[in-house]
DNA sequence: ACCGAAGCGGAACGATCGTTCCGCTTGCAG
DNA sequence: CTGCAAGCGGAACGATCGTTCCGCTTCGGT
């Protein structure tokens, strides 16, 4: 069997996925400057485990990252599928969903804002996706016309970055509240 | 002479100005991530002489915090002053002036997005003087009525940190078109 | 001019993390 | 059942940073 797949042993792959799990959770909570070795302990295995899974940390938030990009695939897909329907209603939606994504994960988040994302494949479906989006939004009247796709993944991150200011307490759902100020900002 | 004041020899003085300066300038360049090492090169001191002034690497971007918290106030202060010619203008302008502060000084806006500020006097005074800005607003009819003091904060500091997302590149005028759609979604 | 105290530079220290390495264990094909 | 390659844990390593320490220098009052 030529090019024959580095097929994982059966407990490798359990925990592998173990691995996987304990770090979006933890990355989840806590955000990229969680350990490694917290990430192993949680998972329940040694830190060689987790680094001969992942050679760096990198990879390993970068494998994680493209989860929840897949996922924003997903939101922009359902958002253009119901645009025939209530067109204002579909994009108002999947803007919120978007930042809703970004504000529950603070590991995904940061990530994101520390480099404009080294992802490999999604980005371009991504892009197209935003494009059509956008582009009904706009024919059909109901966001201002000079919105352009590439603003609306900026104003996501952005508005799921709400909370934490120069003065008061940081407040966890101070994103819903910057969410539909910005919605109102971008409607005709 | 009770209490003498510990006054700083004249050679120290000039070094501790210096220090100042350059922790301002690499801060706002480059963020909360300069070295202290970098500091004291950029200063043309030893990194023994930065600890001596500044106790703790936070002492010292806590001291660079308290400047800009100054310069916030008066911004407001402009602001509340050009309210009765202009309410909506005074508003607009104020926010964004408060915008570009942060955008501007990657250091400052960092230090405010990790911890709520622990920072001594400003808070009050500048807590007093947003009230004030957001109450006349409001009276005047310019911005919504349910925008509160404590949201113009966050949203500045949301605004500020635009750019860098999901998808495109980083784009470090970014901003100013968020700062337009915000100003739109606070308008009445 | 002198001298004690304040200041200085930068090597050394300690803490934190990501990554590697190695002796032992375990799944599994033959 | 058995042999061995794949996998495992976790100590050790190396890099990075903030902070401390100490022998020497410089300021400035007398």
């Amino acid at each position: 069997m030529p090019f024959a797949v580095p097929t994982l042993r059966r407990d490798a792959a359990r925990n592998r996925q173990r691995v996987l799990d304990a770090a979006s959770a933890l990355l989840r909570e806590r955000g990229l400057d969680v350990t490694m070795q917290e990430i192993a302990d949680a998972a329940g295995v040694g830190v060689g485990t987790v680094c001969r899974r992942f050679r760096t940390k990198d990879d390993l938030v970068a494998a994680l990252v493209r989860q929840r990009l897949e996922r924003l695939l997903e939101i922009l897909q359902d958002g253009i599928a119901a645009m025939d329907d209530d067109p204002w209603a579909a994009f108002a939606d999947s803007f919120t969903a978007s930042v809703e994504l970004h504000a529950n994960d603070r590991g995904f988040n940061e990530a994101v804002a520390a480099s404009g994302v080294a992802c490999s494949a999604p980005p371009e479906q991504l892009s197209a996706m935003l494009d059509e989006l956008v582009r009904r939004a706009i024919e059909a009247g109901v966001v201002r016309a000079d919105l352009t796709a590439q603003e609306i993944p900026q104003l996501a991150c952005m508005v799921s970055r709400a909370g934490g200011s120069a003065i008061g307490p940081v407040d966890d759902d101070a994103w819903r509240r910057a969410c539909a100020i910005v919605l109102d900002g971008m409607r005709a």
